[in-house]
RNA sequence: GGCGCAUUCGUCUAGUGGCCCAGGACAUGGCCCUCUCACGGCUAAAACAGGGGUUCAAGUCCCCUAUGCGCUACCA
């Protein structure tokens, strides 16, 4: 299962009635994973025969993340291929087709009856706790009576004829053997009225007919994998391999949902994750390597991770530790392109804010950051946390309530540290180096008496509007002497 | 109700009958490093759902119970 086999066809099939989420990108990307392992083809295919939970913008949606995400597809709706089209609802001609050959070999037939009436008689059934399956009514129409109601043109569907009491076996890569009995399953309908195909149908005619060798989808479809064998059987079909992957739970141990908060992958993007932690994360939900690695590379991934050593377990969510892996991303990553990530953060943020007062040139906005990125990246987790470390660099600093009023209730004499701090600073000699800044602050330490950890304090409420500041020479170095005078001063002014 | 699947620290997991008075990671507490915050290092607390078997020996095999999840649609 694992060597190189060029034959290998998997499918990611989405529909579109929202964003990508975070349960169906794990899907995708194992599914890519295989094939990038195998080197076979990935298939992307809308299953889109809802029409009243269809949003055709979400097709783009989910195409976008997949992209991002890096889980490029060989053939699909934008990269065609011989087994197309790849909408469902371009099909409907195949799959009807397919219906009328089974009703021929009367392993289907048309029912007449209203759904209303079966929803109701279903729900009497389970009302009294009794079992409610299709009672075959319209199995027993004649032709005569079925060429009637077709000419009336009484509406119609087709139900697939289940075989009674027959044994359905296969083997799951994750599951293992699981058999079931036909008795448990009803005469499901494969076409309905309005002439689109049910999922359990459409999804198996598409498999088949796409060539697809190995199925990895959502443990939610395991308990309907016995109808698709049945339908793959009627047409002496290949089966392929099945493998179902646990479920991703809320930490709430429910199914994910809306409610759970941001889920879709555009959101994370939002919020600054990085693709490869994501990815690394995914991965991690369900399936460990061995007892100690917890960080793969993509590469790592195809050719660590074994579909076969998946467990069974739903997991949950835990976003802590997407936010720590992230962080690590973001702290091994190489600076060339961190510093792209980050100006782009960066631009967006100025742009949202249609923020115009700077203190420092926006154009070298590359260049400063560069220099930025060793004392912020090992503090930050995402990528949109770096405005918070980055905008005081360029915005001109508004001091809270919170800073005006600090040393208030303090003992030390803040205005009296600034004012030598500003002349120790203004007499650093040559460049403005961090060495020399910190040498001259140091002195002011020492002749005051006073640990230094007190001094800074005051220095980063005054230049930074905080008790919290990446390191505090460098800090200054990168502010440049005018701009941290200029603060300095500002300050002294609102404290006096 | 029927069918299917699952159950190890708060979370993700290691564990395939003796190496486990259960290991790692995230989160949490403490200590160290230190100009703050982080990073890093050390350390602590924290789990085999319950009950029966099988066996010299069970987290690991079997049965039952409990709990959870999925499917049971003219949703996918």
């Amino acid at each position: 299962m694992n060597e190189k086999n060029k034959d290998v066809r998997v499918r990611f099939a989405p529909s579109p009635t929202g964003y990508l989420h975070i349960g169906s990108a794990r899907t995708a990307f194992l599914n890519w994973l295989y094939v990038a392992k195998t080197g076979g083809k990935f298939i992307l295919r809308i299953e889109d025969t809802d029409i009243a939970r269809h949003q055709e913008e979400t097709i783009n949606l989910i195409s976008e993340s997949l992209k991002w995400l890096g889980l490029n597809w060989d053939e699909g709706p934008e990269a065609s291929g011989e087994y197309g089209p790849y909408r469902q609802s371009l099909r409907t001609g195949i799959y009807r087709k397919y219906a009328l050959r089974l009703i021929q070999e009367k392993k289907a037939y048309y029912c007449f009856c209203s759904p209303e009436k079966l929803k109701e008689k279903r729900e009497n059934k389970i009302k009294e706790g009794k079992i409610y399956k299709y009672n075959r009514k319209c199995l027993e129409l004649t032709p005569e009576n079925i060429q009637d109601n077709i000419e009336s043109g009484k509406p119609y569907a087709i139900r697939f004829l289940v075989p009674e009491n027959k044994t359905i076996n296969f083997k799951d890569t994750v599951y293992g053997d699981i058999t079931v009995n036909t008795a448990s399953i009803e005469d499901f309908i494969i076409i309905r009225s309005n002439g689109l195909p049910t999922y359990n149908y459409s999804v198996a005619i598409d498999d088949a007919l796409m060539k697809i060798t190995h199925v990895i989808r959502g443990e939610d479809h395991l308990s309907n994998t016995p109808k698709q064998i049945l339908i793959y059987n009627a047409f002496n079909f290949n089966v392929p391999d099945f493998t179902h992957l646990p479920m991703i739970l809320g930490q709430d141990g429910q199914k994910l949902s809306k409610r759970h908060g941001s889920i879709s992958i555009e959101k994370y993007i939002e919020e600054g994750f990085v693709r490869e932690a994501i990815l690394n994360y995914l991965a991690l939900l369900g399936w460990s390597y061995d007892e100690k690695t917890t960080i793969f590379s993509t590469s790592e991934l195809i050719k660590k991770f074994e579909l076969s050593s998946i467990n069974k377990k739903p997991a949950k969510f835990d976003f802590n530790k997407l936010l720590w892996i992230n962080g690590y991303y973001i702290r091994n990553m190489d600076n060339s392109r961190l510093k792209q990530l980050l100006a782009k953060q960066i631009r967006n943020y100025l742009a949202s804010k249609n923020i115009i007062d700077l203190e420092n040139g926006v154009k070298q906005l590359e260049q400063k950051i560069e220099k930025i990125i060793p004392l912020i990246k090992e503090r930050i987790k995402t990528l949109k946390e770096s405005i918070n470390l980055i905008s005081p660099f360029f915005i001109k600093i508004s001091y809270s309530d919170e800073s005006k009023t600090y040393f208030k209730n303090k003992k030390v004499n803040a205005p009296d540290i600034l004012n030598r701090v500003y002349k120790a600073l203004n007499e650093v000699s040559g460049k403005f180096h961090a060495k020399d800044i910190e040498k001259n602050l140091r002195l002011i330490s020492e002749r005051l008496n006073l640990s230094f950890r007190k001094i800074a304090e005051v220095i980063r409420i005054a230049i930074w509007n905080s008790a919290i500041s990446p390191p505090l020479f460098e800090t200054i170095e990168i502010l440049g002497k005018e701009l941290t005078l200029k603060r300095i001063n500002e300050y002294i002014g609102i404290i006096s």
